[in-house]
DNA sequence: TAGTTTTGCACAAACGATTGCGCAAATTAA
DNA sequence: TTAATTTGCGCAATCGTTTGTGCAAAACTA
């Protein structure tokens, strides 16, 4: 049913009813009556204006795009929630794209959603490229987990050096000095920054020397891969900080092949928290994302762009939970 | 930039513009010189069409509403996954919303969805009513997951009997008398054709008498609270059956913190698979939902639909993985 | 009573695309 | 050379809303 056939129910014009409708009723003095009586045939009818003619006229949606690396990661599942239902209370609906970590499905993305004429984006992105991003969007931008050092666009993210930082420092309070880093995506900003606070860390306590950095993705592949060959070598580490919850799990995985007992032959770090960590024997330490502020603050962060406001970068502090994956070195 | 500025550049009218860029300049017998021109120019601007008012026009919108209870949950996040990319190779884009389980979010979201036009809804439903989902929708629907005995609406799901029932044997088979079922949400589809696959399974083998359901959430909390009670009563079971990840999630922690340890003392299957289910000590025994075939035939049908095709339900088969969180009773 | 102000509503033009139909010009047929 | 056909393209309506503006009728003022 569209506003004419309502109007011509009602006898009036479509002008009317579309003003009590959104309510201008008094700005556009309709008398009360009348008002009355549109607002009741409306709900009887349930009349709902169509969204597509609306959003032509308005040239708005009320919709967001949402692209994000993998949706079947929990940290981005996560984000993915608060994100929508933050949106929802704020009256609009999010168009999700998943890029798989593909800078050209990512580039695609933006567009097929720029076409559509969302209002605003927000963007996990997968961080290597970022030239498809800037200058490229009529609309306000926010990058959520990633962003780019060169590049002026807001972003919302974990303060992944803080993180690292206090991961690894933890570590060598425990006495090792054999730490090493299994690393994930290689030039994006989430890993860069995860990598220099366990560097710094390193260099702050004398052990620039034992530095060590492998791996490449975000994957449980690479942590099992990366494990796998570290378990070979000359000087097998004490500790292992892996980057992300995918590569802990791959992290295990070698080691429980291996024969590599946590904690006892080796202890572990994630970058990452996930809700079976504590299940597991033992259960493991890692560094909590506040990924409902990330969803939020990014939420927020959009509407103040919207509204025209212009905003910081905002970097928000991750939470150390201790369990029993690190051994004490005497 | 709109079509009309572009045929201003081109200095020709807007109708042999769309007509080029819609592919249709045969039928029109718009020159192949024209034909050329137009393309060249328009890529050239990068130019590319409002959508919106495309969807007007064609009163069609290559949209496809995606309504789940729970995007955090990983059986969720991976159905989204697959939907989204799927639907994409398709053309389509998705408009995603998360019910959190609540029945009143997923008549909002219905609402919402329909009025904006979107083409087709594929719907994990809360499972608990089914009045506003039929008759109330102009657009092809199909059910994921969860559906409705006694409403015919297409739906895609594991065959949730089947697996319970191969769990539940698979348990007596390995000597347990006592098995206990923790199920989710009463009333859905998912919950009771699971709980029916237990029963027959442990009346098969006539254990009638030592059925016993508890619990009636998906959740953790459920899983954690039901094993709890669970140990302090009289007969404490031998076996556990969690009839989701998260309730076997919970179950976990219940028996971690009661010094139940897995198998000796208590057995335990999950219904749902999840990648760190094998990192567990033991690893934990599992029925694998085949959620890519789920969210790929679901894509499907809804194409059938679309297409005005009539379809069938459709059951998956899950698989067994044998692990090792069940012990042999002598 | 006549003039002014207020009240209540409708006309018609957007928004940016697609498309049925029509109409010249070019080509072919007779 | 004239008629018939084909080729190439544009006019204007349409999708379903919103909104600036205008115009009667009603109410008020003097």
């Amino acid at each position: 049913m569209t506003i004419k056939e309502l109007a011509q129910e009602l006898e009036m014009s479509t002008t009317t009813v579309s003003r009590v409708l959104t309510g201008q009723e008094k700005k556009y003095r309709i008398s009360e009556k009348t008002a009355k009586r549109v607002r009741e045939v409306a709900s009887q009818l349930d009349f709902a204006p169509n969204q597509i003619a609306r959003n032509l006229r308005l040239q708005k949606t009320n919709t967001i795009g949402l692209i994000i690396p993998d949706i079947s990661n929990p940290f981005f599942a996560n984000l993915a929630r608060t994100v929508e239902l933050e949106l929802r209370k704020r009256g609009k609906m999010v168009l999700l794209c998943d890029t798989k970590d593909e800078t050209a499905l990512e580039q695609e993305s933006l567009t097929l959603l720029l076409g559509r004429k969302v209002d605003g984006l927000l963007v996990a992105p997968v961080g290597k490229e970022s030239k498809h991003l800037v200058g490229h969007s009529p609309v306000p931008v926010v990058l959520l987990d990633r962003y780019f050092k060169d590049v002026d666009i807001p972003f919302v993210t974990t303060d992944n050096f803080l993180g690292a930082y206090e991961a690894t420092t933890f570590l060598i309070e425990k006495g090792h000095r054999y730490i090493t880093c299994i690393q994930g995506l290689t030039g994006t900003t989430s890993n860069e920054n995860r990598v220099k606070g366990y560097q710094k860390a390193m260099e702050t306590h004398g052990l620039s020397e034992h530095i060590q950095v492998v791996g490449d993705d975000y994957s449980t592949m690479n942590g099992y891969e990366s494990t796998k060959g570290l378990l070979t070598t000359q000087n097998v580490p004490t500790a292992l900080f892996a980057l992300n919850n995918q590569i802990a799990m791959g992290c295990m995985k070698a080691l429980n092949e291996n024969g590599f007992s946590i904690p006892n032959k080796m202890s572990l770090i994630a970058f990452d928290e996930q809700p079976y960590f504590e299940l597991l024997s033992p259960p493991l330490t890692a560094i909590k994302q506040p990924m409902q502020d990330i969803g939020k603050v990014a939420v927020e962060t959009l509407f103040e762009l919207l509204e025209e406001k212009s905003v910081a970068h905002k970097k928000l502090k991750p939470m150390f939970i201790e369990r029993g994956s690190v051994s004490e070195i005497r």
